[in-house]
DNA sequence: ACTACGAGACTTTTT
DNA sequence: GTCTCGTAGT
């Protein structure tokens, strides 16, 4: 049988699509054509009659990847995607879960908390519990609740050995205590629950094993623990599982993600073989020789070389700037060049490790009046306003959510005061009730109790009137009623809040036009499209930014880079604290993650690549006096060409910084390199005292910042 | 109930 | 430098 889809594809490729029916591990490359790979297979699998589209779960970690794979999908193929399940971990998870909310021990309408929701419920429970807050920070306390789900833990499996912990699995189980009581769920436990649930339910869990034959995962190597758990107890036995993945591009281990289960994957699912795709259609010669050459000093590797027979192109190009101002300004320059020789500007990146470095470039872009897209920052559903709205929504949907109903009750304000609700949160806990029971039930006196009745009269009233209207009215209704529009119109600087609210309305609109209520097995009543619209909120926060049409700039950190691909980059920022950052030597493994974030990154461009650093720079409203990245070294110095400025890139650690101020009688000052016999070479970036006393801090290359008393400490300058 | 001021942080992020 | 958060003052 032929297939002229498979055609296109390289011997590795094609052996990944048509292998046998078994649990394989797909290394995939970057630009290998990965996702190319996976929407074949499912084609393949389907075209050749090993299954129907009702057999097949693909799983990914965000929804635009779960898009795209329909979206090529279809186009590969005249395929019914129906049937198939195709979405996030915790997209699959949730529909699981309405499908089966009794027996996961949930109300039908149950709510997803986002994050922002969750650290709320967090400040609520322990406010509730009387811990100091200075003692448990609650970002702290979210992160335990949220790392521990992850691994698959419970409260009750916490192995505490000291108070603090202790402590903290407390709290953990009266926050798990708290969201069943409201009937919500949070991110974590959606995946949780659902595992749970299929590890407690043996028909339910063989009854999925069955239906879904064929499991395929994509970014593999960005899986947590708990997801590792829940694909294998999924798979079963006889499941085969499609796992894609590059440990070379793993960049999410500080949020959970585990290298370490392709290893275990290889082991627990007996894989025969494993599946390289190490040929690139994105790079250029030059660039993926860079990339090799930097993440061979990676030890912990499973082993790749990308290659390619497109020619080595342009040189790498690197620019060492005096200050970050003047990187910016350089970086403004190539941009227009490149664009009068005919490069869009969105076929541009500006890449860098953390937000905090957009500031200075955005202001250099702003000033050459190049248009630009800075990607990151708050998404649509995370607005103040519309989670505002959204919270109205929520009380109507589910009036046990405490959470939403705090936020909306006096908002816009009605006279209730934070000694009412502390009264009514007094009343419904005495009789474990919910806020919105205690406030149905208790009257109040005074302006706070007309404020309350007002309220619930409100809700009541817009669920009757909501009853039989579309989504996108039920969002007007309550944009009217809740007083929303009108107080932020009240404020001319609140404009872009109304419109967003608008905006809201016409995401319900269109919501209204997809929906297609999930068959119920057994013949319970469908989801209400409010409860399916609040789920997609949370679980789909929404673009980044909404404009897109205009040609123009993109910038991005490196993590949110990973995936795309443009045909000129500038890594920018390339100092030693920076990009390596400081804070990730800290963790084992912190170093090399920072290597395949640069991996990442160099693998980004096609053409051309930019490589800059600046000798000092503004941070934290200080300046700072940076070295020079230890990945410049990394990268054979023959990839890379000087540009802008006579400097001997094989000197690079040798810079002589600003002249010597001779202020403290010592000979060194700030932004001066120094050698230390047992540090090695460095740079000052602090002094202190005079003469015999003056202190000063180094920056070692590799020994990091020190102070060093100049009496005993012998630095011989550069 | 709203504003103003000071303290402290400040790496990366999807769901 | 700049943003958020919490508290104190009007």
């Amino acid at each position: 049988m032929t297939h002229a889809y498979l055609s296109g594809l390289n011997p590795e490729q094609r052996e990944a699509v048509t292998l046998p029916r078994q649990s394989a591990l797909i290394l995939a490359g970057a630009g290998s054509g990965k996702t190319r790979v996976l929407t074949l297979r499912i084609a393949y699998l389907i075209q050749t009659g090993q299954v129907s589209p009702h057999g097949i779960l693909a799983v990914t970690f965000t929804n635009k990847a779960a898009r795209e794979m329909l979206t090529r999908l279809s186009a590969a193929l005249p395929i019914n995607t129906r049937g198939m399940w195709v979405g996030t971990f915790h997209g699959l998870c949730n529909r699981l879960l309405r499908a089966h909310h009794r027996e996961a021990g949930l109300p039908a309408l149950f709510q997803i908390l986002d994050s922002q929701d969750q650290l709320a419920a967090v400040k609520r429970v322990m406010k509730a519990l009387n811990i100091d807050e200075e003692k448990y920070p609650p970002r702290q306390v979210q992160h335990f609740i949220s790392g521990n789900k992850e691994q698959g833990l419970r409260a009750s499996d916490i192995e505490a050995y000291d108070p603090h912990t202790r402590r903290m699995a407390e709290i953990f189980a009266a926050y798990d205590e708290q969201c069943q009581k409201e009937g919500v769920a949070d991110f974590a436990e959606l995946l949780l629950r659902c595992y749970e649930l299929l590890s407690r339910d043996e028909g339910l869990r063989r009854h999925y094993q069955q239906r879904f034959r064929y499991i395929l995962v994509d970014e593999f190597q960005d899986t947590n623990r708990l997801q590792y758990l829940w694909l294998k107890l999924l798979a079963g036995d006889e499941g085969a599982v499609f796992a894609v993945g590059d440990d070379d591009q793993s960049i999410y281990a500080f949020r959970g993600a585990r290298v370490g289960n392709m290893a275990d994957f290889e082991r627990d699912f007996q894989v025969e073989k494993i599946v390289r795709l190490e040929r690139n259609y994105r790079s250029q010669g030059n660039i993926l020789e860079a990339a090799n050459a930097l993440i061979r000093h990676n030890a912990e590797r499973l082993g790749k070389n990308l290659w390619t027979d497109e020619g080595e192109g342009e040189p790498i190009r690197l620019f060492e700037a005096p200050t970050d101002r003047a990187e910016a300004d350089f970086i403004v320059e190539e941009v227009e060049a490149l664009q009068r020789d005919g490069m869009a500007l969105s076929d541009m990146a500006l890449l860098y490790r953390s937000n905090a470095q957009s500031r200075v470039l955005e202001h250099a872009l702003f000033s050459a009046g190049l248009p630009y897209r800075v990607y990151g920052g708050l998404r649509f559903f995370e607005r103040q306003e519309i989670k505002h709205a959204l919270a109205y929504l929520r009380v109507m949907a589910n009036p046990n959510d405490d959470g939403a109903f705090l936020r909306v009750v006096n908002f816009p304000t009605r006279g209730i005061g934070a000694r009412s609700l502390e009264q009514l949160q007094e009343v419904a806990a005495e009789g474990g009730v919910s806020l919105w029971q205690a406030a149905r039930h208790t009257p109040l006196g005074g302006k706070a109790g007309a404020g309350l009745r007002g309220f619930v009269q409100m809700i009541d009233l817009l669920r009757d009137t909501c009853s039989h209207l579309s989504l996108a009215e039920q969002v007007e209704q309550v944009l009217a009623a809740s007083g929303l529009v009108e107080h932020y119109q009240k404020d001319k600087q609140e404009a872009e809040r109304v419109e967003n609210l608008n905006e809201l309305v016409n995401a319900a609109a269109v919501f209204d036009g997809e929906y297609e209520p999930e068959e119920t097995a057994d013949g319970s009543p469908p989801l209400p499209i409010l409860a399916a619209f609040l789920a997609h909120a949370s679980l789909e926060a929404g673009e980044h930014q909404a404009e897109g049409g205009q040609d123009a700039l993109q910038l991005m950190t490196v993590h949110s880079a990973k995936g795309l691909e443009f045909r000129a980059v500038f890594i920018t920022g390339l100092e030693e604290g920076l990009f390596p950052h400081e804070n990730a030597m800290m963790d084992d493994g912190g170093l090399e993650e920072e290597r395949r974030l640069m991996y990442v990154a160099i693998t980004r461009a096609r053409q051309r690549l930019y490589l800059s650093f600046a000798q000092s720079r503004m941070l934290h409203g200080q300046m700072r006096y940076g070295l020079a990245s230890r990945f410049l070294r990394e990268i054979p110095s023959g990839l890379i060409k000087q540009v802008g400025g006579g400097y001997d890139y094989g000197e690079a650690m040798e810079w002589t910084g600003p002249a010597p101020a001779a202020s403290n009688g010592t000979g060194f000052a700030v932004g001066q390199g120094v050698m230390h016999a047992k540090f090695g070479i460095g740079v000052i970036v602090n002094c202190e005292g005079r003469g015999a006393d003056a202190r000063v801090q180094v920056n070692f290359r590799d020994s990091g910042v020190k102070w060093l008393a100049l009496e005993y400490a012998k630095l011989t300058p550069l």
